[in-house]
RNA sequence: GCGGGCGUGGUGGAAUGGUAGACACGCCAGCCUUAGGAGCUGGUGCCCUCACAGGCGUGGAGGUUCGAGUCCUCUCGCCCGCACCA
């Protein structure tokens, strides 16, 4: 054995060169059509080197890539790069070095480390969103969302992040914070770029039933788009002779209202305080609340605060006056800014009402309580109505809730409606590393695209990176002063630069042209290959690039730049890795290097460990002695083929097999069937490893006995056929070894057949009362009655037998025999 | 608070309602070796036992069933997402 020695140094830049010689995984574009499929891993961020998420990350999507070509399909997996972003900024800053510099530097690390990997990747369609040749198509599409009114520029309260120096869209503010700084996040009042996804709301909601995703990340989306069914009611104040709105999904409480609140920011709130006694005290609480820390205000354990507005309001259902507030516990953005109160049925309306001293009137009663009285207020519970007139008293609440709403509609007083939580996209970012949005502002003309034979707008250099509440491309003077397209006078560039989730919003499209240099892409190109079969990657991204790019494809889709509506079909989330328990960072001093790991023990026991860990769409802890045991089983899976290729005869399978061989032979097929199963309809990587496993311990010098050569050969071929989705150049060159050469990715997946799935005999387990007394050896086509009697003949079965009465016994045929004794 | 997920040996994890713990790590013993972070063989849930036989065992408590890790109810713990969203 001594002189068989894996050395995957050797081997794997061996097959490589092949691959990358032959071309091997570019996907030709003419050619049949049917049998496509599309996988795609998300595109990284180019910083630094590979982390072994990444690894995880595109190991599984290689493995589905390998195992959908090796069952006849054509697959298109390519690779880019989602270049643009503030970390490459940052480091600009700190260092002085263009960020085009870093981030190239990383993705020139990122293709060496994929290409050691051996990831199957067309690299004839490689892209990097920071290149003009991309970001020109960014913009491209930037304008024709412009010109459908889907990008547009409005003034707005917006998340501002002082440490970044930009604002932030709702997506990327997590518990008040931005995400990347963790500062704490301002409001600010200012002009912007957003793209109205809010449009898509309803059809972002409704056609997550028609794909493959995962169910959680699909709650998180419809949680995300908060739909709520309501009513919007109108509340008139007479002294101002002005009519406010307030959104609300519980019509059904509208006679328990007993007071009337605004947000802070709501336009009228200081004109309505204006004359009256509140005047000042108003003015001072909505400067305070506009000032205040935004992440503190959303805290619902919080005391509330507010102030009575001097005014009154009616109430539309039964004409009672209702005081104004104005409370911070009302947002402006969300509904319309302004409430109605029923404290007795809602809790913070309660804790506002108990502090104010406010009336609190019951309108649905408790059914759990006598007269309906609720012991306990507010009460959230459903029940009849009562205190809200004739007409409605008695009636369940949640059908009174309908009956309200259409008296309202009828008497013009309000009408059904439904509310989002999802805000337009904004996509403005105040940085420089970034796709310029190409908007030339004229002082005459106003907002003018730039002509699309202009595109693209390019980055221009700069040599302060260093935001000052501005952009830094404001600097670039050259660049900023232009004449305007419309009227040749002067006018000025727009100094913004794009979100980078608008470059990954659509990059997935550009995959299927890249090389287009006249068109984002050919149509029929995009239409040959979308939607992505099988996209796979962190589910971080559940909410923001997940939703970005659904929202894309239908706009594109409206568009008709594409036909379909959905850009991902399956979905596969993966796990992260983490050690020691912990998430990997250099501060922790706990990041496991996939360069080091790859060049001490090769390439593909690194994969095949990221898999062996755990399921894949779970977190798993990363163990070194884990890596040893899969190096172990790899070396000894290439050391038994070249051992076998050299030491046994090449013969074909036997007619008819010994007892050895054909116990070897099931194992083959067994794990054919399983691996196939377990690869194809699940992405249960770790028991189609386990599978293989089993099947070369199988085929130990040991327990192979006297099978035949023939036998050995083909089980072996089989066992780096089935597991080369994970480990391409170990099995490659095991499989060639034992084959004469042959090129294991040309090879059709292995085929279980039927009948050695079967074997003519079973073990039968014999259970007494549903515990496992014996265990006896029957033929497999054994009817019932004889499964009995060889249970019964079981020795420790007939002693717990033994003076009990037998009152059922059930046989599950091939299985078990139990029985119930009394 | 709302929504989602997860609790199985010393560890990672396997188990279409039908043999709990596949496979692997670790550990123990043995073989081989000048040596081994190499290779090979065997053992390894817990209790009791020389062994057989037995008892216990999938966070906890009930239930359905001939049979429950799996299904149902309640409960405890952990993780993730959202959260003063009217």
């Amino acid at each position: 054995m001594a002189e068989y020695r894996y050395d995957p140094q050797e081997i794997e830049p061996r097959w490589q060169r092949v691959w990358e010689e032959e071309q091997t995984w570019v996907v030709p574009e003419d050619g049949p059509t049917d049998r496509d499929a599309y996988v795609l891993e998300m595109l990284p961020y180019p910083s630094g080197e590979p982390h072994v998420g990444h690894l995880k990350n595109y190991t599984i999507g290689d493995a589905v890539a390998h195992f959908k070509r090796r069952t006849g399909h054509r697959v298109l997996h390519p690779m880019g790069y989602d270049a643009f972003g503030l970390p490459a900024e940052n480091h600009a800053i700190k260092t002085g070095q263009h960020p085009r510099v870093s981030t190239e530097a990383a993705i020139a690390s990122f293709q060496e480390q994929f290409r050691r990997w051996g990831v199957s990747i067309d690299w004839t369609r490689e892209l990097g969103t920071h290149t003009p040749e991309y970001y020109r198509w960014t913009q491209w599409i930037f304008l024709q969302f412009f010109e459908r009114g889907l990008a547009y520029r409005k003034e707005a309260a917006v998340n501002w992040d002082p440490v970044e120096e930009t604002v932030l869209a709702n997506e990327q503010v997590i518990d008040g914070r931005g995400e990347r700084s963790g500062a704490l996040v301002e409001i600010r009042q200012l002009t912007q770029w957003f793209f109205r996804i809010t449009d898509y709301a309803d059809q972002l909601l409704e056609d997550l039933d028609t794909i493959n995703w995962p169910p959680h990340v699909k709650t998180m989306q419809r949680n995300w788009i908060g739909r709520s069914q309501g009513a919007e009611v109108a509340f008139r104040c007479d002294d101002t002779d002005t009519s406010y709105t307030v959104f609300t999904t519980r019509p059904d409480t509208l006679f328990g209202a007993t007071f009337f609140v605004m947000a802070p920011e709501h336009a009228d709130v200081l004109t309505l305080a204006k004359g009256t006694d509140q005047e000042q005290a108003v003015a001072d609480y909505v400067r305070e609340a506009m000032t205040g820390d935004a992440h503190e205000r959303g805290d619902d354990s919080r005391e509330k605060t507010g102030v009575f507005l001097g005014r009154y309001v009616t109430n539309p259902v039964n004409g009672e006056q209702l005081p104004m507030y104005v409370a911070d516990y009302v947002l402006m953005d969300y509904g319309t800014g302004a409430i109605m109160a029923v404290p007795a049925h809602d809790g913070r309306d309660f804790d506002f009402a108990t502090k104010f001293d406010l009336p609190i009137k019951q309108v649905i009663a408790d059914p759990d309580a006598q007269d309906g009285v609720a012991t306990e207020l507010p009460f959230v519970g459903d029940g009849p109505l009562m205190n809200s007139g004739a007409q409605f008293d008695g009636q369940q609440n949640r059908e009174a809730l309908d009956a309200i709403t259409t008296w309202l509609d009828t008497e013009g007083k309000g009408h059904a409606t439904v509310n989002y939580r999802l805000r337009d996209w904004l996509l403005s970012r105040q940085r420089y590393w970034g796709c310029p949005i190409p908007i030339i502002h004229c002082p005459s003309c106003g907002i003018v695209p730039v002509p699309e034979d202009q595109l693209p707008v390019e980055l221009p250099d700069v040599t302060e990176y260093k935001p000052k509440g501005k952009s830094p491309l404001a600097a670039a003077e050259d660049w900023v002063n232009v004449p305007c397209p419309n009227c040749s006078a002067p006018a000025k560039r727009e100094t913004d630069t794009m979100d980078t989730f608008v470059d990954s919003s659509w990059y997935f499209l550009r995959y299927t042209d890249a090389q287009n240099n006249s068109a984002a892409w050919d149509p029929a190109r995009a239409n040959r290959w979308m939607p992505v079969d099988q996209y796979i990657g962190g589910v971080e991204h559940a909410i923001l690039h997940l939703l970005y790019a659904r929202f894309f494809t239908k706009a594109l889709a409206d568009l008709g730049l594409i036909k379909t509506r959905e850009p991902f079909a399956n979905l596969f989330t993966q796990g992260m890795i983490t050690k020691d328990g912990a998430k990997m960072s250099k501060s922790k001093g706990n990041v496991v290097s996939p360069r080091v790991m790859v060049e001490r023990y090769g390439a593909d026991t690194l994969r095949a460990y990221v898999l062996f860990i755990g399921p894949p769409d779970q977190d798993a802890d990363w163990s070194d002695e884990g890596v040893e045991g899969m190096s172990r089983f790899i070396s000894r899976l290439w050391r038994t083929s070249a051992e076998a290729a050299d030491t046994l005869a090449a013969d074909p399978l036997p007619e008819s097999p010994n007892a050895d061989g054909l116990r070897i032979l099931r194992k083959a097929h067994w794990a054919i069937d399983k691996v196939t199963a377990d690869i194809g309809e699940r992405f249960n990587f770790n028991t189609a490893i386990a599978a293989v496993m089993e099947l070369l311990n199988e085929l130990s010098m040991a327990k192979r006995g006297d099978a035949e050569p023939g036998i050995i050969r083909f089980a072996l071929s089989t066992a780096n056929s089935l597991i080369y989705p994970f480990v391409p150049h170990v099995s490659t060159d095991g499989y060639a070894l034992l084959n004469d050469g042959a090129r294991l990715w040309e090879q059709p997946w292995p085929q279980a057949e039927a009948r050695y799935l079967e074997s003519d005999e079973i073990e039968l387990v014999c259970q007494v009362m549903g515990k496992v007394r014996g265990r006896v050896t029957a033929p497999a086509d054994a009817d019932d009655a004889e499964l009995e009697r060889l249970a019964r003949g079981e020795p420790n079965v007939a002693s717990h037998l033994d003076g009990k009465t037998v009152v059922k016994v059930i046989v599950v045929r091939g299985k078990l025999v139990n029985f119930v004794v009394r």
